[in-house]
DNA sequence: AAGCCGGGGTG
DNA sequence: CACCCAGGCTT
């Protein structure tokens, strides 16, 4: 009872005003901030945040670059599906909205890379439209301040968490939904967190099921993580003239739209995978292998230093480039690959880096 | 309904 | 290390 509107107030008295995104009803800069935030955490996001606005101001710059222009924008972020839908809704919104940004949650739902919950986080900020939001914070405030047990990624349980945020907007006319939606958001931030929640300081704490119960810890309710699968690739580093090969991931599929490392089975060795691209190996170094973890399963790289004489490559399925150390830092690399590279660059190629010499 | 898609922060 | 984060799309 009353949900929303002590959200509005604490909101205004207690949460965050001076986010870069904050202070505008540009739906532009709002719907940015919202793309990169999915499942990216407001620190992260900053600096990315900075550098793609000041790259591209407006929908129309977004909507007239080459997507290929905006993945150096993206990299190290993640889920690059995200940035190609975001390129294809300003070519979208240039076209069929003649470069105004769809003005309802529903119309904004229709675009790619856009769902429900995005859509409404989008029209309560830039419109006032009375659209509820359900996302990962969302969900910890309501399972918490309600009481409602289960995954919340479960289907029913969603359900019954959308159920609830309608009715805490419809319970509440003329409500502040810009100030509404932050509030959540800012609550879910920076009191109602994961590992220590600070009911003390909470506006809904005397509400609040969990609390009552002393089950804080245990809602939302975990999912069941099954174990991560581990897979194992190597990676050559091809070197010619302190330039090194470079080519792009195919989309979509990990790293999709990235420029990265060639890779080959494990089971092959790296003369023959350099010779498979046109390349004559003059020497071979094992680097010292690493892991990656993704969500969903663990990579382990094992990485090849191979300077090779001819630059002349054949036929790939792949675009590929050589790629000199100094303009690395401009290309759309993931993480892994950069670390890797940049290792090797920062070293100066230095023997220390090798665990094995020449086999 | 379940899997895919990343990287980083946190405890 | 496990877990989570201003989720959405595909199968």
């Amino acid at each position: 009872m009353d949900f929303a509107p002590r959200i509005v107030a604490w909101q205004r008295q207690h949460g965050r005003h001076d986010l870069p995104w904050q202070n505008t009803r540009d739906p532009y800069r709002i719907w940015l901030s919202e793309i990169m935030l999915q499942q990216t955490q407001v620190a992260t996001v900053i600096p990315y945040y900075e550098r793609f606005l000041q790259r591209f101001p407006d929908v129309a710059a977004l909507g007239a670059a080459d997507q290929e222009d905006v993945m150096p924008y993206w990299a190290g972020l993640g889920y690059y599906a995200r940035a190609r839908n975001l390129h294809r809704c300003a070519v979208e919104i240039m076209r069929d909205w003649n470069g105004r940004f769809p003005p309802t949650a529903e119309a904004i739902t229709t675009l790619p890379g856009i769902g429900r919950s995005t859509a409404a986080a989008i029209a309560a900020f830039a419109y006032g439209e009375r659209s509820p939001i359900l996302d990962g914070n969302v969900k910890r405030v309501f399972t918490r301040h309600f009481g409602i047990a289960g995954d919340p990624s479960k289907r029913e349980v969603e359900q019954r968490l959308w159920a609830l945020a309608e009715a805490q907007v419809e319970a509440a006319p003329g409500l502040d939904m810009a100030s509404y939606t932050q509030g959540l958001m800012d609550l879910g931030a920076t009191l109602c967190t994961r590992g220590k929640p600070a009911c003390d300081r909470c506006p809904m704490a005397d509400s609040c099921i969990a609390r009552r119960d002393g089950r804080q810890a245990e809602l939302p309710t975990r999912k069941v993580r099954k174990a991560i699968p581990e897979r194992e690739t190597c990676m050559l580093v091809l070197q010619h003239e302190g330039s090194f090969l470079l080519q792009q991931r195919p989309e979509p599929g990990i790293w999709g739209g990235l420029w990265s490392l060639p890779e080959f089975d494990v089971a092959d060795d790296p003369d023959s995978a350099s010779r498979a691209l046109g390349l004559e190996p003059e020497q071979r170094y094992e680097l010292a292998a690493f892991a990656h973890t993704f969500t969903h399963y663990r990579l382990h790289i094992r990485p090849w230093l191979v300077p090779v004489r001819a630059v002349s490559l054949r036929e790939s399925a792949l675009p590929e480039r050589w790629v000199p150390a100094d303009k690395l830092e401009s290309m759309a690399l993931p993480a892994p690959v950069k670390k890797l590279l940049q290792g090797l660059v920062d070293a100066g190629m230095q023997n220390s880096l090798f665990t094995t010499s020449k086999t």
